[in-house]
DNA sequence: TGCTGATATCCATGCACGTCAATATTGACG
DNA sequence: CGTCAATATTGACGTGCATGGATATCAGCA
């Protein structure tokens, strides 16, 4: 059982009320993440091999219009969560692990508040990763 | 055979491409907190003082309407993220630390997938809190 | 019972967004 | 150059959603 320390940098959600243009920021990655399509479109690419997919493997995987697919995977590149490079002919899309990593620790370990007696001991949350 | 293991029991977006019913379930979660008034909300309950919050806390936090602020509440809870109790004329609402480490779980260390080179050379979850 | 304050529901409005057809752009190959 | 395949952009359409006013429900209190 290998404890994380998150909240000595980041700002998980219980530390503190996010401001208006932190929370903006973030809700606009996390509407990204608020559709099937796009989320699965993140799923299949991370999960690809070599970690990068075409647009041609994606618009495979759907019952979409090209266009459709290259409209999702513009929302995804707009708030960071890919990236894409061009290669001869094919575009080819990669996840942002860092996009990812901080949206993980945003929602980590939101303080299991044991409402009372807890005289500062409530500092050092920590994820509990497998063991 | 794969690199970095992240988490042997639930499921990270990288170990395999999502199912559609999934995605679907998750991206009504995401898509809740795809908009920055909830976000807030989210935040202020879960750092408020004893892990919970009444509604009138949350009206005096926004310049909102009342029943706008209602409307974000019920749909944090159909999705899970929190949940209700009424104590007198007060309604207190409280996140769902489960809900939020599920998410959490999903989005964490999502393969820094380094093709071939780096056997095994990083052990347990890796999400790079901090530098 | 009636009154007041706290919260939820209903309804309407305006805007954001997912989708696709048509078209444009880009690169490869003659 | 022209043609073809892969991807992006544009424009339009229909639906979904955030917001607030009016109103209903609920709990405490006189």
């Amino acid at each position: 059982m290998n404890m994380l320390k998150v909240l000595d940098c980041c700002s998980p959600l219980a530390r503190e009320p996010l401001g208006e243009d932190q929370a903006a920021g973030l809700a606009r990655t996390f509407k990204a993440l608020g559709d099937p399509v796009r989320l699965r479109i993140v799923s299949i690419v991370a999960s690809h091999q070599g970690g990068e997919a075409c647009v041609c493997d994606l618009t495979a995987s759907f019952d979409l219009a090209q266009p459709t697919i290259s409209h999702h995977l513009k929302v995804l590149k707009d708030v960071g969560l890919l990236t894409s490079e061009r290669r001869a002919s094919w575009v080819y899309y990669r996840v942002v692990p860092e996009r990812l990593a901080e949206l993980s620790a945003l929602l980590a370990a939101p303080a299991v508040v044991d409402d009372g007696a807890t005289d500062g001991a409530v500092d050092g949350a920590a994820v509990e990763v497998d063991g």
